[in-house]
DNA sequence: CGACGTGTAAC
DNA sequence: CCTTTTACACGTCG
């Protein structure tokens, strides 16, 4: 059966939320950042409003570098306050919740809806239901969102992003031909820069070129499943369920003051992060079976070193654990200083499901 | 197959 | 000089 299925995605969400609260910056161009505590301009670009990105500023970029492309210009810069924003994002969800009897959100600030059922499989009842989500989020919380349409996630994932800001695009299945013929095939959701290198140098450049690609050849490139995956992706196919998933791993990473092997400052670190990450695995109401080391290096490599134990919620109880797992990394790694560090509790048990003691 | 570690990608 | 959090695929090992 077709589905229609719309992508939801707020306008650069945290900007839009800030020039909401602070008028003194409305209309500006305005760049949310990750301050890491190092130094004073130390850290990366959260989000950048269009005016912002008029300038070359962009997400994930070092806050010292978008500073300089912002000199002499009226730029505001500010920190960002997730708190607020996923209360905020918290109530959209809610409005968008209304509008369907599935969806999936995908991160703060996006959702896929599956309206097949709502809008009685008719692309012009489905083009209403994102005009009324669009009204409502504008009218309840002053912001805009670009909609995309189709009949799978991927198709409206790459709907949602051909209009921005406040845009609303349909692409049909007739018109996914058109629509992916001259997209550089970088542009497919999924596809980063170094599947994009290797695509490259394979002369592949749009959709349409890896679409029509000898399969043999992306296999020995990708492997087999990746390989079908892209050609997949290509052709605008995608049969991925709109479902609520269950949360598979909660984590925290934090930026060390300074580059250091000591075990005492890294732990201290790390027992400040699981304050944090207690209460979250409390809210969620979890329990786990494996406890993972993130160290990031001066040379911003990762790696991870983890342990599977018996089920436990009681993160403080797991924390001599990681310290051992941290003494291993610095013995294996003695020449190594680390930049950053992380906790990541995986192999999640959920409450409602979990087994008694007798069930075993 | 489960555990472990790495890489890629997106936000 | 470079943040945070999550998902998922894949290779390897026992």
């Amino acid at each position: 059966m077709q589905r229609i299925i719309l992508h939801i995605d707020l306008d650069s969400f945290y900007a839009s939320l800030e020039e909401l609260r602070h008028e003194n910056i409305r209309g500006k161009a305005v760049v949310i950042c990750v301050y890491s505590g190092r130094s004073e301009d130390s850290g990366a670009v959260s989000t950048a409003n269009y005016k912002a990105r008029e300038l070359g500023i962009k997400s994930g970029m070092p806050i010292s570098l978008a500073k300089r492309l912002a000199k002499d210009k009226d730029v505001a810069f500010l920190p960002n306050d997730i708190e607020y924003y996923r209360t905020v994002s918290d109530r959209i969800m809610e409005i968008l919740e209304e509008e369907t009897d599935i969806m999936q959100q995908v991160s703060i600030d996006e959702s896929y809806l599956d309206v097949t059922k709502k809008s009685n499989e008719n692309w012009n009842n489905a083009k209403k239901i994102a005009e009324i989500i669009k009204k409502k989020i504008k009218e309840q919380e002053g912001l805009t969102c670009s909609v995309g349409i189709g009949h799978n996630k991927l198709v409206a994932k790459m709907a949602s992003k051909h209009k921005k800001p406040d845009g609303l695009t349909i692409i049909k299945d007739t018109e996914i031909k058109k629509f992916f013929e001259n997209l550089p095939a970088s542009k497919i959701h999924g596809v980063g820069g170094k599947t994009t290198k290797v695509l490259d140098e394979l002369g592949i450049k749009t959709a349409k070129d890896l679409a029509d690609f000898d399969v043999n050849i992306l296999e020995e490139k990708f492997g087999r499943n990746k390989a079908k995956l892209l050609l997949d992706k290509a052709r605008g196919i995608d049969d991925s369920p709109v479902e609520q998933k269950e949360r598979q791993q909660i984590s925290r990473l934090g930026t060390l003051k300074e580059d250091t092997d000591d075990v005492v400052t890294i732990f201290e670190k790390i027992k400040e992060l699981a304050t944090d990450m207690k209460k979250k695995i409390e809210k969620e109401k979890v329990s786990f079976r494996t406890i993972s080391l993130i160290t990031i290096d001066t040379a911003l490599k990762t790696q991870t070193r983890s342990e599977t134990i018996q089920v436990t919620n009681d993160l403080d109880s797991v924390l001599p654990i990681v310290k051992s797992l941290l003494e291993r990394f610095l013995e294996e790694n003695s020449e190594k200083k680390l930049r950053r560090v992380g906790i990541r509790a995986s192999n999640f048990i959920y409450k409602k499901e979990q087994k008694t003691l007798g069930d075993f």
